[in-house]
DNA sequence: AACATTTGAGAGCAGTGCTCTTGACAATGC
DNA sequence: GCATTGTCAAGAGCACTGCTCTCAAATGTT
């Protein structure tokens, strides 16, 4: 009994399953597990270079596993389903680009407001141009039936609240965001108060974010990410053909908006 | 069986076909040409049903021409590939997305230019959230290797050519816009009189759209496709819950940007 | 009527995700 | 120490995919 559960819970996320598990036992446990978790991050690492190469469409569970050097069947033993990896992946991806994102912002001078907005935005622009596969992946068009919410939604959430950290601090030193004055609707209101409760645990000063900020900060991320796939999934052909001035200039039209600059 | 479905055809974009080839040739051709028109049209037509069912990925050419009654090599005489009949796909989806939107800002009141946008945007949505695979299709991550530009640019045009019709029509009557004076660089500026020029062709009164309320209309029609990726692509889930008010504030906002309202 | 072109069908290839069974190995209980 | 139990890699196999090739029938042209 208590084995199924656990077979259940190591076919989820194993980074994680084998922390806690080597919290209880205070090293890791035996020399299969270890095996295991080694194989795991083995398939996991071939699986995220051929998304790289070939794209998540064209990613083959057998082309992997013939890389690891084993044959497909074996790999059923580590992830249950081809959307499984492609899950991993996801999550993966998302921690990526909220690393990139992360370390781009704690480089940038922190009281210059308008710098750290304009390095994350830089920052997870040039991840999706390096790894246009992985952002197409979570950015683009679900490639499952949908993507699984319980375990992508808090590694999704690093990057809106990066930014949003920004909006924090510009409204603590009176910084004005560009729609403060229309009026919420009530419904809305409803919404956005709760979305600002769940921030609380993650965002420092949350409650400074009135509703004219939150919703401006949304627009924000949606126009960052919206710029990106544009440039990524060739909207911008013919249209504009140097996309870093471009990026450049609407990024900087937007941390107005943000009342972040001048 | 086929003729039932032909005069499914005939609804869709068959008309244009008909007129070229009764252009060419003085009349209809032979019996041959027109048995391939219609059987083109109703292998594409299928192929559409289907797409909006199990979306792009999982379309397959067999099923397709399962469904139609024919052996699958048989398809390959009216397509050449599976990329090739997808291309098709997507032009008929920026038909269909750039017709909605045209209906929807025909039925608005001509002088209310918020209205107007109002009318383009919901259209828009209202169309993604009834097609959603096709949306995914247009502006999801690209599917086939990159999509042919060649055949998709000039249908891909239509919505955010309806776009800055609205602001053109702002801007002759004297409206401004939000980011009207912030400096554009120089090469940016040399882009966007390219751009401006191609547009003159298909936009009446183009050479009123400065470069800020360019800058502005790109940014509408990013931020436009943006809202509706983050919503059909579940970036919503566990942020807001009622899609509709978001959307409609957030356009009514994006209204203002555009120095469309009060 | 004879010829040429176009079309549909079938077989087949290489590939896919996934399931099931089999035999080898390691960990555990008596 | 040995038998039991659980885990693992491998292989065969199923149903499916896109695509190519050949062949015969239908159709149009001369």
């Amino acid at each position: 009994m208590l084995s199924s559960i656990s077979k259940c819970v190591t076919l989820g996320v194993v980074s994680t399953d084998s922390v806690t598990s080597s919290r209880g036992g205070g090293k890791l446990r035996t020399a299969r597990e270890r095996a295991r978790e080694e194989i795991t991050n083995e398939i996991t690492a071939v699986a995220r270079r051929q998304l790289a190469e070939v794209g998540a469409s064209a990613l083959s569970l057998r082309s992997v596993a013939r890389e690891v050097g084993m044959v497909s069947s074996a790999v059923y033993r580590y992830f249950p389903s081809r959307d499984e990896l492609l899950t991993q992946l996801i999550i993966d991806a998302y921690r990526s680009v909220g690393d990139a994102a992360r370390t781009a912002v704690e480089a940038a001078v922190q009281h210059d407001l308008r710098a750290r907005w304009q390095a994350v935005a830089g920052a997870v622009r040039a991840w999706a141009l390096a790894n246009p596969h992985e952002f197409g992946l979570i950015f683009g068009t679900p490639v499952p039936g949908y993507r699984a919410p319980v375990d992508t939604v808090d590694p999704a959430a690093a990057v809106p609240t990066a930014l949003l950290q920004i909006l924090v601090d510009s409204l603590a030193r009176g910084g004005r965001v560009a729609w403060r004055d229309r009026p919420v609707p009530p419904v809305l209101h409803a919404e956005l108060t709760e979305l600002r409760a769940g921030l609380s645990g993650v965002l420092h000063g949350s409650e400074l974010l009135d509703d004219g900020a939150l919703t401006q900060g949304l627009m924000a991320w949606t126009q960052l990410i919206g710029m990106i796939s544009f440039e990524l999934f060739g909207h911008l052909h013919n249209v504009i053909a140097d996309h870093d001035v471009y990026f450049t200039h609407q990024i900087g039209n937007i941390a107005i908006d943000l009342g972040l600059a001048e």
